[in-house]
DNA sequence: GCAGGAATTATGATGTATCATAAAGTTTAC
DNA sequence: GTAAACTTTATGATACATCATAATTCCTGC
């Protein structure tokens, strides 16, 4: 009966493949969240952003970034130094443990991806990429 | 360059529609989250459940539905007494109380789903599902 | 320049996710 | 019958989600 359910399908999906992805990550002796990863991950691209713009990225908000921030930096995968144009933020840069730690979870993703979409073709990947973004954005209240 | 990422659209569709159901929920001055919402719709049909069946049943862990079980139970949604053949166990049951948050909080969800799924058609709704189903099944270990 | 508004970050409160484990009850083997 | 194995539930520890708000700092209009 929730079978029939879509969105339970969908919170099934997500919620399996992070196990999938979180537990390979454990299994390789790498203390790291997925989140954190992707948080890392965006810092390694941008390292001018404020919270709120990483949050948009990963699509988190702002209070949970902060507090990636935080335990990222104290797990040395971040440094982060007080901007003299601007005394509320500071900036952020990943770290060589940082950068090592990206390079070492990099492979697992990869492997964990093909895991997931094993069997899935091209198309219908591309299907069900289009069909979830327009899900979100009938979720998106309408900004103006 | 995220967006490229099945995964992440995944993700987002479900972020979306969690942040826009609970607004509705919060909208109609209802005091309950989705997920326990959810939980409180299965211990209707089924009364007699082992925590760890609630949780195959809506996809979280034993322990997450422990704690959930103990809040409903302190908001009076649900009632707990304990059985005479398992001193372990206890009968779980919708109040009165919950009876009414569920029948208050149904339209609000049907209302919800078809904002989420506005434009898509049956059979783009049927292949979504089956992707996802095969994703799921991807990411879970063999039990054997 | 300065007052009011906006942006940025930090944090409290509450709820869920996950793993691990403890505590208590039940079943099975013998 | 009892010891060992198994079930069931509760809870500690840590992390993320969300809303709200406080505390700074910056910017803008005047």
């Amino acid at each position: 009966m929730l079978n029939s359910i879509l969105f339970y399908s969908l919170d099934k999906a997500i919620r399996s493949y992070r196990r999938l992805a979180q537990a390979n990550i454990d299994r390789a002796g790498l203390d790291i969240t997925i989140d954190q990863w992707l948080v890392l991950r965006v810092l390694l691209e941008h390292d001018d952003l404020t919270q709120h713009e990483i949050a948009e990225r990963v699509f988190k908000d702002q209070a949970s970034v902060a507090r990636m921030l935080a335990l990222l930096t104290k797990r040395g995968l971040l440094s982060a130094v007080p901007l003299p144009q601007d005394g509320r933020r500071t900036q952020l840069r990943v770290t060589e443990q940082g950068q090592q730690m990206l390079d070492a979870v990099h492979p697992i993703v990869l492997d964990n991806r093909a895991t997931a979409l094993a069997g899935l073709a091209e198309d219908e990947l591309a299907v069900l990429q289009q069909l979830l973004e327009r899900i979100a954005l009938n979720c998106t209240p309408a900004i103006s």
